[in-house]
RNA sequence: GGCCCGGUAGUUCAGUUGGUUUAGAACGCUAGCCUGUCACGCUAGAGGUCGACGGUUCGAGCCCGUUCCGGGUCGCCA
């Protein structure tokens, strides 16, 4: 190998163009691929820009020939030489008009051959390319994501410091708050057998720089929860986190939806209609049968309880009888697309999630039908069915009746989701981002029997709601809001509360006694006592966003270095296990293995 | 923790009811030839614990069991 000694890249290799030609330039980079003729050599090379021809000629000068014939894939090379007109060109490529005939070529790193092909589109498997992920991340595709991902960061930067929002960093290692998600736990040395908490989020640390006087902060702040991962889920994770003073709903939407429009016309050139549409959350359950509804196609839900209440048919009667309800959803022209055999197994599907079972018809194009219910109803019930679902010959109607009413709503609403992915209606590159308002306060929780705060336990009840906190919680809405992006949830927030009184009410509703509360979230209420201007705000998943934006599947494709599935890295193959000399410092002992 | 899908050269895959000898192909890799390639071309070559362990069988890449790894999903994610 040798040393760059007195060479200095003059430009990006993609960056090199036809007015170029004549100048001397030194360009710097990967051999993507080199093409021996015989006495002739081509060489792409590669940066993050995109890829510049090196040409070699074996009667201009034999050494240099020599190591150009020498260089293999992945090798790392600085090239100096003038740029010239190609006598046959290459459309496909940006610079594919010009070449540089190289007078000094240096080898600045020599590459063994990767595992992988170093390509736009790899068919690698994820596993190999995240265990080299460095080389992963030198393939186009995903320099182009990650270099969105800066942009987006910027853009995100640029427009809260012009609304007034200051970038404060909050800890890392925190008071661990048993709530929500688990927390990563990080053993203290100095105070042996306690630990500290990495944050969910910056919640607290934010609302106590209200009360600061910052009045307006923002952060793009890293979050970890130690939960099981998903597509769109990572355990650790990156918010844009802002709050703000003397604020309410709106105007903490309207900053967010100012943000919205002008990150997707300066990141992607895609403009977003404001105001940004908005659906209550009951309206989100009974339309679409999710509170992050996907709403860029229709087959909308829709209640059936009145129509099938007296009809006779006990699977449907019994349901609203328990005090639930029946409703049904239509795929237009599913007919065609869906055998018997799938519906049954749509029906086992939607057994897995909670229902009893997924009553059906399906309608010919011929106008002949099948149904798993029809004969048990009237000629009267099954029109009146027909009627309301719009069917039309191609359709297939889904029922489901459940004396859960939520089950009925989150069962179709994934049956909904199933159906348009297999009958391929989603459109793409639509951006369907809208605000779903009005939360409930308080969710059921079926294993500790009893309410539980839906979002977290500082967030305001509305106002209308204040009275019957106590005697109808099921009905006590919040001021809690989340933005929605085609189906997935892209921020949430909601407007805090600040009034001692209030809060303490609240903790009492939700089973924490005075001890507890405070021994939790002492130094919040505590700091609510010295002057808590009304806040409120949001976090918005910056993963997610650049995910949409771009069009990815994972979030592990924006994200520069994963987890999989179960956590861990592949590249450092983290977590891993440490030396007894660290865990006697941290005065931890671990059980023996289990065999 | 449950369910579904997958694991065969470096990579992506094929491999028939369990029996065609030495488990194939493409790309990549190595060497040689080649003056305008750009997915260069041509010739030759190297490269395999069929994820692992156990079982059934005269015989297992293929069947059975266990297990490991990866992906998706439900639970979980205030």
């Amino acid at each position: 190998m040798e040393l760059m000694s007195g060479m200095k890249r003059t430009n990006y290799c993609a960056d090199v163009s036809i007015n170029d030609v004549g100048k001397e330039i030194t360009v710097a980079g990967w051999v993507q691929r080199q093409r021996d003729l015989g006495s002739l050599i081509f060489i792409d090379l590669r940066d993050r820009t995109g890829i510049i021809q090196l040409a070699f000629d074996e009667r201009t000068d034999k050494d240099i020939f020599d190591k150009a014939f020498s260089a293999r894939n992945e090798y790392v090379l600085m090239a100096k030489g003038v740029v010239r007109e190609r006598s046959s060109k290459n459309p496909e490529l940006k610079t594919g008009d010009i070449e540089v005939e190289v007078s000094e070529l240096k080898i600045l790193g020599k590459s063994e051959t990767p595992p992988f092909e170093i390509v736009e589109n790899s068919q690698t498997s994820e596993l190999i390319r995240l265990k080299y992920r460095y080389l992963d991340l030198r393939r186009p595709d995903l320099q182009k994501n990650i270099l969105l991902r800066h942009k987006i960061a910027k853009i995100t930067r640029d427009f809260f410091d012009e609304n007034g929002f200051i970038e404060i960093e909050t800890p890392m290692l925190i008071r661990s708050t048993p709530e929500g998600a688990r927390d990563f736990l990080v053993p203290s040395r100095i105070h042996n057998g306690t630990f500290y908490a990495l944050p969910q989020s910056p919640q607290l640390y934010k609302q106590l720089s209200m009360v600061a006087g910052f009045d307006r902060y923002m952060q793009i702040a890293r979050c970890f929860r130690d939960e099981d991962l998903r597509a769109d889920r990572q355990p650790e994770f990156t918010q844009i986190d802002l709050e703000m003073s003397f604020v309410d709903i709106e105007d903490v939407l309207s900053i967010g939806e100012q943000y919205f429009k002008r990150v997707f016309k300066e990141a992607i050139g895609v403009d977003i209609e404001l105001p940004l549409k908005r659906l209550t959350y009951k309206e989100a359950m009974e339309r679409y049968g999710s509170d992050k509804p996907d709403t860029r196609y229709g087959m909308e839900l829709y209640d059936l309880t009145d129509i099938v209440r007296d009809c006779g048919f006990k699977v449907f009667t019994g349901a609203i009888e328990e005090g639930g309800s029946v409703r049904g959803i239509t795929a237009k022209g599913a007919a065609n697309v869906l055998t018997r055999k799938e519906i049954d197994k749509l029906t086992e599907t939607v057994k897995g999630i909670g229902a009893k079972g997924l009553a059906w018809t399906k309608i010919n194009d011929d106008g002949t039908s099948s149904s798993s219910f029809a004969k048990f109803l009237s000629d009267d019930v099954n029109k009146a069915i027909a009627e309301k679902a719009g069917a039309e010959n191609g359709d297939v109607i889904f029922i489901v009746g459940d004396k859960k009413n939520s089950i009925v709503l989150s069962v179709l609403g994934a049956l909904r989701q199933t159906l348009a992915k297999k009958l391929d209606i989603i459109p793409e590159v639509v951006y369907n981002l809208l605000w779903i308002t009005e939360f409930p306060f308080f969710d059921w929780d079926e294993e500790i029997g009893q309410f539980v705060a839906m979002h977290h336990p500082f967030t305001s009840p509305m106002d209308e709601c204040l009275p019957y906190l106590e005697t109808d919680k099921a009905n006590v809405r919040a001021k809690a809001y989340d933005a929605v992006l085609n189906g997935i949830e892209l921020s949430s927030g909601s407007i805090r509360i600040t009034d001692p009184a209030l809060q303490k009410r609240i903790f009492t509703l939700l089973g924490l006694s005075d001890e507890e509360a405070y021994s939790k979230f002492g130094y919040l209420l505590d700091a609510f006592r010295y002057g808590a201007p009304p806040h409120g705000g949001m976090g918005i998943g910056l993963d997610r966003l650049v995910m949409q934006m771009l069009g990815c599947e994972s979030l592990r494709d924006v994200i520069a270095y994963p987890k999989v599935q179960n956590a861990s890295e592949p590249m450092t193959e983290c977590p891993a296990s440490v030396d007894k000399a660290q865990l006697d410092d941290l005065g931890i002992e671990l059980k023996p293995e289990k065999k």
